[in-house]
DNA sequence: CTGGTGACCTGGCTGC
DNA sequence: TGCAGCCAGGTCACCA
């Protein structure tokens, strides 16, 4: 579900609701999610402060008094504020009390998701430290795609999804900004010309911006931390649009699997 | 080093 | 209706 617009759009929805408050407590109702939760989390954020909230990639980090705290979202989990309490529900994974009485809940069905404690600079943490460049900061440009894709066998696709090279383009967008940009997702990286790569990093770019824009995509039950869908599904041009003729020149889509993700491209369009 | 695949988990949909 | 099988927005760990 979420990718970099969905997480972005959270954090904007969390960001003030939280910043300068004081936990009061910590309850989990999980073991795990995607890995074990810290038993100590309850007394690391017992009375710390969140001091401020900001995005890398598909993380949210919160930097609190002292110590950081890595949220993910996997492909299910949202963030909601609230400020009165009700019953936790099925899924409702974990609660951050604050001592105004609000509340931070995490839900996730596939609790493919993440809470990590991190003592040290949150950018040298593991998960952190090798991500790419944001796609929306100035240093991810035509020149660094071009320069990454060089000598590079696997397809597009597969490379702007990895998030080493380029953090935050989740299927979707990849599918959308290649479109965009008339390339064909199996297309070999090392083949994609300067133009090529000018054209793909201005597609990523115009892609992410305007989906943030629109508040997410919504495509199941992906809703924003007001619990509002996201717009931008009416805004998508081939994603889940497999067979359907192509938007500009009317050519059947095609639907692929391509590294075990759905993948669709118009067959005219993109070369 | 590079690149491909399985695994994590739950619910919803399809088709028998 | 029931149920097996497949699929889903992410991405780490592992293997060749």
């Amino acid at each position: 579900m979420p990718e970099l617009p969905e997480v972005e759009t959270t954090l904007r929805g969390i960001s003030k609701k939280i910043l300068n408050k004081q936990i009061n407590s910590f309850e989990p109702r999980t073991e795990k999610l995607r890995w074990p939760i810290n038993k100590n989390l309850k007394k690391f954020l017992k009375n710390k402060k969140v001091c401020s909230a900001e995005r890398r990639g598909k993380y949210i980090i919160l930097n609190l008094s002292k110590g950081h705290l890595l949220i993910h979202l996997g492909m299910s989990g949202k963030l909601r504020v609230f400020n009165k309490p009700t019953e936790p529900k099925k899924h409702e994974h974990w609660d951050i009390n604050f001592t105004d009485g609000w509340t931070l809940r995490y839900t996730d069905i596939r609790k493919f998701g993440a809470l990590i404690k991190i003592d040290t600079k949150p950018d040298q943490h593991k998960l952190l430290k090798n991500l790419g460049p944001e796609p929306l900061g100035n240093s991810f440009n035509g020149e660094y795609l071009f320069s990454v894709t060089r000598k590079k066998t696997r397809p597009i696709k597969n490379l702007i999804m990895d998030a080493n090279v380029v953090t935050g383009v989740g299927n979707i967008y990849a599918n959308e900004a290649l479109f965009l940009a008339g390339i064909r997702p199996r297309k070999q990286s090392r083949r994609l010309s300067k133009t090529n790569c000018e054209d793909l990093s201005r597609a990523i770019r115009q892609t992410l911006t305007e989906a943030i824009e629109a508040g997410g995509t919504t495509l199941k039950d992906y809703t924003n931390a007001s619990e509002a869908p996201g717009y931008f599904k009416k805004e998508l041009r081939v994603y889940d649009r497999g067979n359907l003729p192509c938007l500009t020149c009317g050519a059947k889509l095609k639907l692929i699997k391509q590294a075990n993700r759905q993948t669709v491209y118009c067959p005219v369009c993109q070369n």
